[in-house]
DNA sequence: AGTGCCGGGGA
DNA sequence: TCCCCGGCACT
């Protein structure tokens, strides 16, 4: 570990500001080349005395002092990542650098501290706890010739998974929301927690903190961070915590909670916008509190943050990417409708006269579940509930078929909602006005009406044993759902019981030959 | 195991 | 078409 922490400490490659050498006041960015140690070993940002030999942006090589380099600093704080980097080694440990900082990593640093304190003894505490933290994130996005304003990979791991949680808790439902803000609040406490575990330590933060297994997909192009839109708190807490988070984030105990949130969520992701290929509008909503507004560009959403919550007036060129952490994916499914009617329909066309409810049920289902789905906690918990999967879609519908059938066969279907768990239960929940935690009751009601009126057109035909012969055609369908054929069997007592096999003559001919019995229809 | 039926086959 | 029965689903 302290191996690793050395080498990685290196402030080479790391981009810098430095006065302009014009003398314009301009601070110019470049990349540290070398460093010159001029009083100690010590060979990295620490170190007190150090040139540092800068590449400068016109390919000219520059030499430049702590001080200078750490005027350029200032100049750019607004600069998250590269601003706190150039503190660190530079400033080593100036209130300034802290500030940056941010308040989630004061605890944070508190306990590097320490830990650094007892692993290095010749060091000077300031400056270790500090620029430890800030030469990881350096190193990390320095070396990589990351675009200029981009943020450390660190911190764009946080994004992914700050993202992945924003995406999952508007998935599922829009009360859910206030969780993931909890969730990043219990991340940075668990953080903290872990921080005795080594986390945030300096050490953990460059090796581990980049790189948790489930920020892996590094892709994902919207890190956004609803926490600090949501958090109602102005966006430098955000950003701290974002930034306390790559610290920590190499640390193992919140990874755990985050890990199974996360994993859920990302597995969850993934198949979804498989199936919803063709179905799926992507928007982009502003996470500014309060703004709620809603493009259809990334850039356009991005534009409408600079301008209007960021107050920036350039382009897209002097963006430093911080609007990600205001805005976020939505995905609309605009199919999802058509997709349970087509669901349906495979079955429909057997039942002929039922399909006339459906078509109501069906699209409330498609829209209410998110509406609905906050009042059952059990489905919102689960990450499950918030992909409205083609299952879950068609679980409904084919539910639904089953209130044409008769209320003892609804008993079976119901186990179906069962067995689909959370989003036959959404379903289910959607579809039915009052939304009863019991399915059976719900669903029993509804059969009843639908006998007597839906069912009406076909049952012109008559009663006795056409109205068996109707029976039978709605109760198919249900039974399609498993087995195709089978007539439902008959409730009522059928010849063989009244007449018993003795009196098998006083059958009538269908029971005789083990056929539907014509005489005692249900 | 008993019952209700479907699907199939023989006459 | 009548009659019977194997076999399945369900209770």
């Amino acid at each position: 570990m302290h191996t690793r922490r050395l080498v990685k400490r290196s402030i080479l490659g790391s981009r810098v500001y430095a006065p302009s050498p014009t003398g314009d006041g301009a601070p110019v960015t470049g990349v540290v080349q070398a460093v010159k140690q001029e009083n100690r070993d010590v060979s990295a940002a620490g170190a007190r005395r150090s040139v540092y030999t800068v590449l400068m942006q016109d390919g000219s090589l520059k030499e430049f002092s702590e001080e200078e380099i750490a005027a350029g600093f200032n100049h750019t704080a607004a600069k998250g990542p590269l601003k706190s980097s150039l503190k660190q080694s530079s400033t080593n440990g100036a209130p300034d650098g802290h500030k940056m900082e941010g308040g989630c990593l004061s605890p944070e640093a508190a306990e590097e501290q320490r830990l650094a304190d007892g692993k290095r003894v010749n060091r000077d505490p300031d400056t270790r706890s500090v620029s430890l933290l800030e030469q990881k994130r350096k190193v990390v996005s320095s070396s990589i010739d990351v675009p200029h304003a981009r943020r450390s990979e660190e911190e764009v791991d946080m994004d992914k998974v700050t993202a992945a949680m924003v995406l999952t808790s508007l998935s599922t439902s829009p009360l859910v929301r206030s969780p993931p803000v909890k969730v990043s609040e219990g991340l940075s406490g668990s953080w903290k927690d872990n921080g005795s575990a080594g986390p945030f330590t300096p050490s953990s933060n460059s090796s581990s903190g980049g790189y948790w297994s489930w920020s892996a997909p590094s892709d994902q192009s919207n890190p956004s961070t609803p926490s600090p839109p949501l958090s109602a708190d102005s966006f430098k807490p955000f950003r701290v915590p974002s930034l306390g988070g790559v610290g920590p984030g190499p640390a193992g105990p919140e990874d755990p909670s985050l890990d199974e949130q996360d994993g859920s969520s990302l597995l969850f992701d993934e198949p979804i916008p498989r199936k919803r290929k063709n179905s799926m509008k992507v928007m982009f909503k502003c996470l500014w509190k309060n703004c709620g507004k809603v493009l259809s560009t990334a850039a356009g959403i991005q534009r409408h943050i600079r301008t209007i919550h960021l107050g920036r007036n350039c382009d897209s060129d002097c963006s430093d990417g911080e609007e990600d952490f205001y805005y976020t994916e939505i995905k609309l499914n605009t199919d999802s409708v058509a997709d349970g009617l087509s669901s349906l329909s495979p079955v429909s066309p057997s039942i002929l006269s039922p399909p006339p409810p459906p078509p109501s049920p069906l699209p409330s289902l498609s829209q209410l579940p998110d509406s609905h789905r906050p009042q059952q906690s059990s489905d919102t918990k689960e990450p499950h509930a918030g992909g409205a999967t083609p299952l879950s879609r068609s679980a409904p519908s084919a539910l639904y078929l089953i209130h044409t059938d008769h209320a003892y066969q609804a008993t079976a279907p119901v186990s179906i909602p069962s067995s689909t768990s959370n989003s036959a239960g959404s379903a289910c929940t959607s579809f039915t006005p009052t939304n009863s935690s019991s399915f059976s009751i719900s669903w029993q009601s509804p059969p009843v009406t639908f006998t007597g009126n839906t069912v009406s057109p076909s049952k012109s035909q008559g009663f006795g044993e056409q109205r068996s012969q109707t029976i039978a055609v709605l109760s198919s369908p249900p039974r399609a759902t498993t087995a195709l054929s089978r007539k439902v069997r008959g409730e009522g007592k059928k010849c063989r019981k009244v007449y018993g096999m003795e009196n098998r003559d006083m059958w009538c001919t269908a029971c005789r030959w083990k056929k539907a019995c014509q005489r005692f229809t249900d």
